[in-house]
RNA sequence: GCGUCCGUAGCUCAGUCGGAUAGAGCAACGGCCUUCUAAGCCGUGGGUCGUGCGUUCGAAUCGCACCGGUCGCACCA
């Protein structure tokens, strides 16, 4: 049984025996929160359960702390303590640790994997940049982050679904094509111009050049139009391979590829007279609307133009309706800070349909800053000199890129120190932790050769250090901090979870030793390393940075 | 003007469904390698939690106003 639960009920229960009593007025608990005090000296665990119910009992917190404390037993109590405004501080039995750190053992590599949970499916759709050129910094974040979630919320029990959604149709799928037209014709030595809101970067020439390499000249000959038909189909297919291509290099993959194009058009009319007839679109100068303003937008927003061609918003609905139609229980969208305004018209689409707009939910990332010297590394889309995500990879590799990305709490902005990123030292935080876990790998290597092994039953009792005793603790709170995190969608706090679990192990390591301490000793040590390690592994593995066994 | 997010130590950030002397890393300073990886450890100093008012027994945390920064406010995607 976990101790928190064996500790919420003896609270629960010693609540109701002094209201039986006639200590405590009748009256509804408040709910039970245990926390693991800011210092050791205040004990194990500790509620604030006794001011919570100050009100509901009418008596002052501390008078309530004592009538609890003195109606609390279990064998797995030592003492308790009233403390402060009226917490109540439990101090544990140590075989309690111990019998913990057992089961935990017991799990070996699935501990950190929780039950599945009974709830509907998940799907998290992220990254989803146009096919019209590289993925750069800014997608880098989410690609990080959203893997890292999906991940993440696996680990905590969540059945997920991964979800890439391509712009294949519209405006800008045709500007790709005009604009590799246009280097076609240039490449050629042909007049063309390039077009208005066409894409400059050194890609299109690259694809350009390739179509000349395959097929040479022959589409010279082709109207204008079968020959953008042409360009648009071969431009695609590049590009998405090239995302593929970048995604899979930092660790980022998907259960599915959807294409805007298979919702046109049937998709998009479908939601369209689904609108129209609940009352929730009409028709003014031309064009068709949704009512937007009925659920909490600024403004009515145009479907469909006066032209009859369907905006973004129109595919983005029947997408969106398209998602909950398969059935999720939530719907996830990991969007740029810069799309927020975005987030009100889509919900209310969501609700104009019927659907619960709650059940989707668009997580915002910040924007990300590069720092190279200590100088902002300057970027714009304008002109292509953003740093692409390719060469972020190049330059502080997909462990450093990755961890950086996810370390920071989405609502932040990020700064994204790429000498500190690159850095092989202590004051990287991803080769700290990771510099753990190829310690450990080393321990056991040389427990190997001198024919030292963790036994069925180590002596746990035998840890009995406070460097042993705090890497326990923390290794004990990682189920929970899955669960949290996951329940939080922040898998930063997977990251930050890492470094301190990290951190526990180095002290420890520069304080205990292993080999020469012992035969019991020693074996119990190795579980605690070896746990340690395993953690490591799996919270690295959340995250998508590798735990290396060598550095 | 409206909206988003942020404002905590010199720097980068945790902590935010209210609770015990506000934490970590970097930077500064001082220690620790004849023993399992010093990419490590231990210690010292450093904070009006942007400002004001309010709610509360209690506010970095909740509410309101203001200040500073950020991103956005299309029949673009």
């Amino acid at each position: 049984m976990d101790i928190k639960v064996t500790l919420t009920e003896a609270i629960e229960q010693a609540a109701e025996k002094a209201i039986a009593d006639g200590v405590f007025a009748k009256a509804e608990l408040p709910l039970v929160v245990l926390e693991i005090p800011p210092q050791r000296e205040f004990g194990d665990f500790a509620t604030n359960f006794a001011m919570q119910s100050a009100r509901v009992f009418h008596m002052a917190p501390r008078r309530i702390a004592e009538a609890l404390a003195e109606r609390i037993q279990g064998d797995w109590l030592d003492h308790v303590q009233i403390a402060g405004p009226g917490f109540i501080n439990f101090y544990l039995k140590s075989n309690v640790l111990y019998d913990t750190f057992a089961r935990i053992l017991e799990q070996g590599e699935n501990y950190g994997i929780l039950p599945a949970k009974d709830v509907p499916r998940i799907q998290v759709e992220y990254v989803s940049a146009n096919p019209t050129g590289p993925l750069h910094v800014g997608h880098g974040r989410g690609a990080a982050t959203g893997s890292a979630l999906v991940n993440l919320l696996r680990a905590a029990g969540y059945s997920v679904q991964s979800e890439y959604y391509i712009n294949d149709a519209g405006n800008q799928i045709d500007n790709l094509a005009a604009s590799v037209n246009a280097r076609y014709m240039e490449l050629l030595g042909k007049e063309s111009d390039f077009p208005e809101n066409g894409y400059h970067g050194a890609d299109i020439v690259d694809t350009a050049r390739r179509i000349i390499k395959k097929d040479g000249e022959k589409y010279l000959a082709m109207p204008e139009q079968e020959r953008l038909a042409v360009f648009k189909e071969r431009a695609l297919q590049e590009k998405l391979a090239a995302l593929r291509e970048d995604l899979e290099a930092f660790n980022v993959t998907y259960d599915v590829w959807f294409s805007e194009r298979t919702l046109h058009p049937d998709a998009v009319h479908e939601a369209c007279d689904i609108l129209k007839k609940n009352g929730n679109m009409y028709e003014k100068d031309g064009a068709f609307w949704l009512k937007s303003t009925a659920y909490g937008d600024d403004k009515d927003r145009v479907v469909i133009r006066d032209n009859g061609v369907p905006t973004y918003l129109a595919a983005d609905i029947a997408y969106h309706r398209n998602k909950f139609e398969r059935g999720f229980g939530k719907v996830i969208n990991i969007w740029g800070a810069d799309h927020h305004g975005y987030v009100c018209r889509v919900k209310a689409a969501m609700a104009a349909l019927g659907y619960n707009p709650d059940n989707l939910e668009v997580l915002l990332l910040q924007m990300v800053s590069l720092y190279r010297g200590g100088e902002l590394v300057k970027m714009s889309k304008r002109t292509g000199q953003s740093v692409t995500l390719a060469e972020l990879i190049e330059e502080v590799g997909t462990d450093a890129a990755r961890y950086f990305f996810i370390m920071r709490s989405l609502d932040s902005q990020l700064d994204f120190d790429l000498d500190l990123a690159k850095s092989q030292s202590n004051d990287n935080p991803v080769y700290y932790i990771q510099y753990a876990h190829a310690r450990i790998a080393s321990i056991f290597r040389q427990a190997r050769e001198t024919g030292l092994a963790v036994g069925p039953s180590p002596k746990l009792s035998l840890l009995t250090d406070a460097m042993e005793i705090s890497l326990i603790k923390k290794i004990g709170e990682y189920a929970e901090e899955v669960d949290k995190a996951a329940a939080e969608y922040a898998p930063q706090r997977i990251a930050r979870y890492a470094y301190e679990l990290a951190g526990e192990f180095h002290s420890f390591y520069n304080k205990c030793r292993i080999m020469g301490v012992g035969q019991e000793l020693a074996e119990a040590r190795l579980a605690l390393v070896g746990s340690t390690a395993q953690v490591i592994r799996h919270a690295l593995g959340i995250l998508g940075v590798s735990a290396p066994e060598k550095m």
